[in-house]
DNA sequence: ATGACGATTTACT
DNA sequence: GTAAATCGTCATA
């Protein structure tokens, strides 16, 4: 394995965004089984500037402390009192900007990462296209809840990246975040990044 | 103390 | 296509 270190996270959010793509995201679960999948979707959030990110403005608030920590952190957040989704920060301490995990092709655990799934989505499709396309089936899939908020990737046994395949630039293709209303033109800025023609990509 | 809402997913018309 | 599910967080009072 070769394991990803903080100087990959330190950069900028797109840029982060774009090198994420390909990369191996592993978690460890309690009883010790290993889960992974290769990541194939992003969004990149810019922070004070970013209308869209939760620390626009410079809003610095107990559930976006994380933001703040140090490159390689796990920000993970509860929201439509259901779901989780999962960013790992990036930039320099206290700047507060990160990239949302989107997407996984799952590639190690699918039965228990299905497990995991039908554990609450018990009518919803597990094949592997439907285990990991999305920012909160990701998190369900891997087990990765309010408990995860804050850990740092880097030095963790439970949850880190690893040097996956590389994808060749012209496969990396960029458009308009999802879920982003009435941010103005960042509604439309190009900061979501997925791998052309991958089936396990949301939507 | 209260109310509005969300970086989503699923089921249903 | 539209709507429901469901609750912690945040802004306002």
């Amino acid at each position: 394995m070769a394991r990803l270190t903080r100087s990959f996270f330190a950069r900028g959010a797109e840029e982060l965004a774009a090198h994420l793509l390909g990369q191996r995201l592993v978690r460890i679960l309690p009883g010790g089984e290993r889960l992974a999948g290769i990541i194939l979707e992003t969004e990149a959030y810019l922070g004070v500037k970013d209308r869209a990110a939760h620390t626009f403005g410079g809003r610095r608030t107990t559930r976006n402390e994380a933001m703040y920590a140090a490159p390689g952190t796990a920000y993970v957040y509860f929201t439509y009192g259901m779901h989780y989704c999962m960013n790992i920060v990036c930039g320099k301490l206290d700047e507060p900007v990160a990239v949302l995990v989107r997407a996984l092709e799952p590639v190690e655990g699918l039965e228990e990462m299905a497990r995991l799934r039908g554990a609450t989505a018990r009518k919803a499709e597990l094949a592997p296209t439907s285990l990991c396309s999305g920012p909160a089936k990701l998190c369900q899939a891997l087990g990765i809840d309010k408990a995860d908020n804050m850990i740092d990737m880097v030095e963790s046994d439970a949850l880190w990246l690893e040097r996956g395949r590389r994808v060749p630039t012209a496969s990396i293709l960029r458009g308009a975040r999802i879920g982003i209303r009435e941010c103005g033109e960042w509604e439309k800025a190009p900061l979501r990044f997925w791998v052309k023609g991958n089936p396990h990509v949301s939507r």
